[in-house]
DNA sequence: TGTTAAAATAAGTAAGTACATAATTTTGTC
DNA sequence: GACAAAATTATGTACTTACTTATTTTAACA
């Protein structure tokens, strides 16, 4: 296969993708030198370059320096989640956003929250609780803790106007995430507030964010009994 | 910021990210041409557009031709998830894997499989039902639907010693997958293989592989109770 | 004024070259 | 034969130049 025209970096990765698809190439295998399948290929190094690293960063091929390139024996399946704005999620989907604040209060964090943020302790952090209500009905139930430590300004906001999620992401983007994702028994309380029966199975994130090693926000965010997270790879 | 010695595409980002954490650019902002960017930054400007096209996979900026670049009003959070093979999974944490099949049969897939692979009518498939045990313990429950028709060398499969999850991988790589994920609450028989009581609330994941068009495989995974899916991003 | 065509612009892609870096292999020495 | 130093090798990164393409702006025209 030869690429006459309109050639790119993508169709050299799709064709290699092909050869490990119908093949050619088996896990296991050490691909041929950039430098040959440029030939083969005639196109630059640097586009093969381009496509192997594309390769290399989906898992399904490992690059090593002077070992040259294999065919990873255990690929990984790399999926990619978009977590978007709550309001922006609700909106996208036609429907009337509202959000309801519950609970703000300044407080300590307990030792949980801390040891997620990776600290000794948090002393001053801002509990919020709050529903993202999507046409009416209950959509997200989050429970938050911000770092007054990292965040004092977040003292004078009004959270009857704006939900902290939107508030924190628009004033302080953050420079390392991580993401927790697992099901829960939603107890009363919280089932009264989904407008669900006790007991039901929820789907929960846990995000925690930091600005370098300053902890900024960690919430719990229970959404709908139906809810899936959906995504692709 | 110069970068006198060792600078690289990624350093270019990290300046970049850093100036948005500042608010030195700030949400909705246009970003200087990658040209300026680059006489400003002393670098070629193939490595600022190698930088900017990182930041855009992020989610953190839009880029259009013409149009220039600009700072995402609305950030998704983009985490990545692994989904290792099971087993991988099992004995990376150092515990010993087991595969128990349950059953497997032969048959039509209902309407719901087939239009989880966008297809009309899957008339000939496999329906693998198996569980994973990690130490002993059951670790993860699959339903799985395999077509034939795709897939016809799976009906001499011997299942007693591979798992469907492993052989697949092995020699059917796939060229498109979808994830779901949700929360679940476990019927009696599920709870009972694995060992959980009724209604326990289950984190699920379904997967769907294709090649080309052609469909793979379709899997429920239940997991265990305290399983947590962790990302980072 | 509105509609269309042309020009300008900024990112996208690619080629080719050069040098850096991490591993491996070969060679040299005891 | 064991071990360390040196040469080799394949990928990693960067620079420069050239051309492409999508989109906006401007200009021309009805």
């Amino acid at each position: 296969m030869t690429f006459a025209d309109r050639q790119s970096w993508k169709d050299v990765r799709e064709e290699i993708r092909s050869r490990i698809l119908d093949s050619t190439y088996r896990p296991g295998d050490k691909l041929p030198r950039d430098h040959d399948l440029a030939l083969e290929l005639k196109c630059a190094r640097s586009t093969v370059q381009r496509a192997m690293s594309s390769l290399a960063d989906a898992g399904i091929i490992e690059r090593k320096r002077k070992g040259g390139t294999i065919i990873k024996l255990d690929p990984v399946t790399r999926a990619t989640i978009n977590i978007p704005i709550t309001k922006v999620e609700i909106e996208a989907r036609g429907l009337k956003y509202r959000h309801h604040l519950i609970t703000s209060a300044v407080t300590k964090a307990p030792l949980s929250i801390s040891a997620r943020f990776g600290i000794a302790d948090l002393n001053s952090a801002v509990r919020v609780k709050a529903l993202h209500m999507a046409a009416g009905r209950p959509y997200v139930l989050e429970d938050r803790w911000i770092s007054l430590e990292t965040v004092p300004e977040f003292r004078g906001v009004d959270l009857s106007n704006i939900s902290a999620n939107e508030w924190l992401v628009r004033n302080r983007p953050y420079s390392r995430c991580n993401v927790q994702i697992y099901a829960e028994l939603i107890m009363k309380k919280e089932a009264n507030l989904m407008e669900v029966p006790e007991g039901s199975a929820m789907l929960i994130l846990e995000r925690t964010t930091w600005i370098g090693d300053e902890p900024i926000t960690h919430v719990k965010a229970t959404h709908t009994v139906d809810y899936r997270l959906i995504t692709n790879g």
